[in-house]
DNA sequence: CCTACCGATCGGTAGG
DNA sequence: CCTACCGATCGGTAGG
């Protein structure tokens, strides 16, 4: 086991040089939560990151493409960063605690420039069927549904119904933080999911 | 000042007559609720119409002016739709409350082929400083206050509070309707505000 | 991963 | 409100 971490984490020390790929992806995901999904333009990320546009082009094979691995590092990136740093707190109402405080500390800290990347993709998609759509809607429902697995964890009596307050008001707090500037956003949050949660 | 602005925009709308520029905007909030203000294009919109590009973008001056525009006529039509029915209603608790219903029942009936305009507008433009998210975010504020004001008017401890979570169950109704085709998005909405409202 | 292209469409202009 | 344009950029292709 230790010998198995350590093996990780030297890969990971040897492999910590990201590949041109991984560096557009990243790019992709921070232009993405400003401009949105159609506003991501080949030309534009190209040009960040001082590439041609058919060498770029070439890894996706098509701007929808480049649209679904977006999204797909997205949800990698949220991992990371939301789920995993959580999954020391024990499962129920303490993982669920865990989870909105992670998600809300991620976007008071605004980590991608344009704040929530779902509120943004889901708001130009939602409408708009197709496979770009079907991606968002799963990627979002994944996360719904492990917050709704540790409110029943938790004891809740209507998960669904929870779940739905909880994540209206971090939507809401993104909303406010990035339309109004307003500071009270997040705290207003915090208030109010946690007159809510077990 | 907001209160007034609301009311000048309700009776241009009482007195103002059919003319080329309000069935463009008519067509513009219809596709912007779908495409955005960006993917709002002026070629589609003429294409729409059977008018020329030129014809139609000389209404508007540049993209912008349609924008704007188009954010001005959602407005009014939001007044006309949601706030003048609910002003049957006493001020206090039974306007908040009519408000509220009327722009459930609104979404629910899918007035726009892309649901709530403020929902798609807000999250496309809320990190794109500019005269378009100076107006969606005016826009937007007009409502909320004049919500705020009822509950003062009914009595609630923090109106800013209360409508920052009936404002956020709203949001949510719209976006799991329009992402999941989830039927009993309103519902949930419903049953969470009415246990929030005085 | 590149250069060199392609047709379509973008916002916008000239002139009537 | 129109026709006839403009340069820039779009997604995408050919060929290396």
């Amino acid at each position: 086991m230790h010998e198995r971490s350590l093996a990780t984490i030297a890969s990971m020390a040897l492999t910590t040089a990201p590949s041109t790929r991984d560096q557009i992806l990243a790019r992709a995901v921070e232009l993405a939560s400003v401009e949105g999904l159609e506003g991501l333009t080949i030309g534009r990320l190209a040009s960040d990151l001082s590439l041609s546009k058919s060498g770029l082009f070439a890894h996706f094979g098509s701007k929808e493409g480049l649209q679904l691995a977006t999204i797909d590092e997205a949800a990698r990136r949220f991992v990371r960063d939301v789920v995993e740093p959580a999954l020391g707190a024990p499962e129920g109402a303490p993982r669920l605690r865990a989870l909105c405080d992670r998600y809300l500390d991620y976007l008071e800290r605004r980590t991608l420039p344009g704040g929530c990347f779902w509120a943004a993709v889901t708001a130009e998609f939602d409408s708009r069927p197709g496979p770009v759509r079907d991606a968002v809607r799963d990627g979002l429902a994944a996360w719904l549904a492990e917050l709704e697995r540790q409110a029943a964890v938790a004891g809740v009596e209507n998960p669904r119904q929870l779940i739905f307050e909880v994540w209206a008001l971090v939507q809401a707090a993104n909303s406010r933080f990035e339309l109004f500037e307003d500071a009270e956003a997040f705290s207003r949050a915090r208030t109010s999911i946690e007159a809510l949660l077990p």
